[in-house]
DNA sequence: GTCTCCGTTTACTCGGACATATCGGCGGCC
DNA sequence: GGCCGCCGATATGTCCGAGTAAACGGAGAC
């Protein structure tokens, strides 16, 4: 929920407001909610897919600014909201240039959505699916040991939607990373719950690699449900084991689809 | 909107153009560097203070701006920045307002040292310190599988500056974050890498607290050493171990001084 | 009482101008 | 001949004023 909120329906956000029939490539705004976002939004994706790399310099505000056909105003805005993200750095004379990979905020919400805007990387997957091996059982135990009536609810809500529909449609895995932030919620640590946006997308691409391996895979359902029989019970030690165990079945149905 | 009181030459982020005594004093030193940054800086501050609280409306550019003294531009530049790190959200006619907590980036750098500016949040420091709880462990047994020739000379390297130095200069708390950062890095991941920032933020407050509660806490070096022993023995098991052991006794050398 | 329309308010975008910091070269000094 | 410091070129930083677009809230019609 963090970009592009429906692009998939709507398409076009943006009035036509000039009578311009064919000309004017000005940047789609389909892609982002402001302009400045939308070119923060092409940019970003253009360095996390390697078209821009560590140490290339984009020098030339009014150059790219022209290129891109908006002010120079609104192409800044889009380079600070870059530089808050640690993808770049401006310098007088010295020009905005790529930071190193180290410095990227990989983390945050949009940089992980123009990271998986273009082709997705294999390997930054597996990396995030590694994160998430890490934290979820522990945040699991957490959560046995902390929730509340409400959060109990609330991950039952999720396992009943994920029981309605399936994996294979978009109200199942939406119902999966519902599950799986209640969890996080349910720790009561901020730090944690705002990881739930990346883990969640690690949640989301491991299911669609999931999914590419056989149109049915193993009813996740059980799994799911034993955890959150755990977290209901405020069974520390069955949750941690019932999540670790999730996402091991979850890495060995993926492992073979991520190999090619 | 009174804001802090100071048109008066107190508040402003301005260098004087008027006059110039040889080294105007200007905020951007230890801030920001630059005018949006050193914005973004008290801005950011003031909200994760609880100045501002979520819901809180901060309508109108122009009296922003002015109270600021400075440019609509810049205002407007760090605006974006506090938006692209979820901490504010701007929509026409509904005027720029802070987002609930669950929307903040609260593993961004920039937000935690805005969150560490004030006086810090006690519970916000035991929620880092959960994390790294759960993070550090796992990653000290992935750096054994995974750490290159490299990387063992630079966990090496930290911790013989740990051993020349102590926890009470700034040197010595430096080579105990960068140890901590170097055992991140070796894991290989990416993901756990972006978290050393967070990481090392909760290092460097849990042994503040500890530096609190007694003038000489026990000797660091030996649990550090075990657990740069076993990743370069390639002991995974050892490393986690002695990880896990290094942080819970972090824990209890903290937990008396955080109770008050 | 509900709906629609319109005006006001606010953020958004634009173009241009000036200020400032940094780099690289030129010239002078040692 | 080599080092040091001044100086201009250049790109980012900052400021200003105008005009556009969107969303809220009240007035009016049904």
């Amino acid at each position: 929920m963090t970009d592009d909120g429906g692009e998939g329906a709507a398409g076009r956000l943006v009035p036509e407001s000039e009578t311009q029939p064919a000309a004017a490539p000005r940047i789609a705004r389909g892609t982002g909610r402001r302009l400045h976002g939308a070119i923060a939004h092409k940019l970003g994706t253009a360095i996390l897919s390697g078209q821009y790399q560590p140490g290339d310099v984009l020098t030339g505000e009014v150059a790219f600014s022209e290129a891109l056909d908006v002010s120079r105003s609104a192409y800044r805005e889009a380079i600070q909201v870059l530089s808050a993200k640690g993808l770049v750095e401006s310098r007088p004379k010295a020009g905005t240039r790529v930071l190193p990979r180290q410095r990227w905020n990989l983390l945050d919400p949009d940089v992980l959505a123009w990271a998986f805007g273009g082709s997705p990387d294999l390997n930054f997957i597996r990396n995030l699916f590694e994160l998430r091996a890490i934290v979820e059982p522990a945040a699991a135990r957490l959560a046995a040991e902390r929730r509340t009536r409400d959060d109990v609810r609330v991950i039952k809500d999720a396992l009943g939607r994920m029981r309605r529909h399936t994996l294979a449609n978009d109200e199942g895995r939406a119902a999966d990373r519902d599950f799986h932030t209640a969890i996080l919620q349910a720790t009561q640590n901020d730090a944690l719950v705002t990881l739930s946006a990346s883990i969640g997308a690690a949640v989301s691409w491991t299911t669609r690699f999931k999914m590419r391996a056989r149109d049915l895979p193993r009813n996740p359902v059980p799994d799911h449900a034993r955890v959150a029989d755990a977290i209901a019970a405020s069974d520390p030690q069955g949750a941690e084991d019932a999540m670790r165990q999730l996402v091991e079945l979850a890495l060995e149905d993926t492992r073979s689809s991520m190999e090619d």
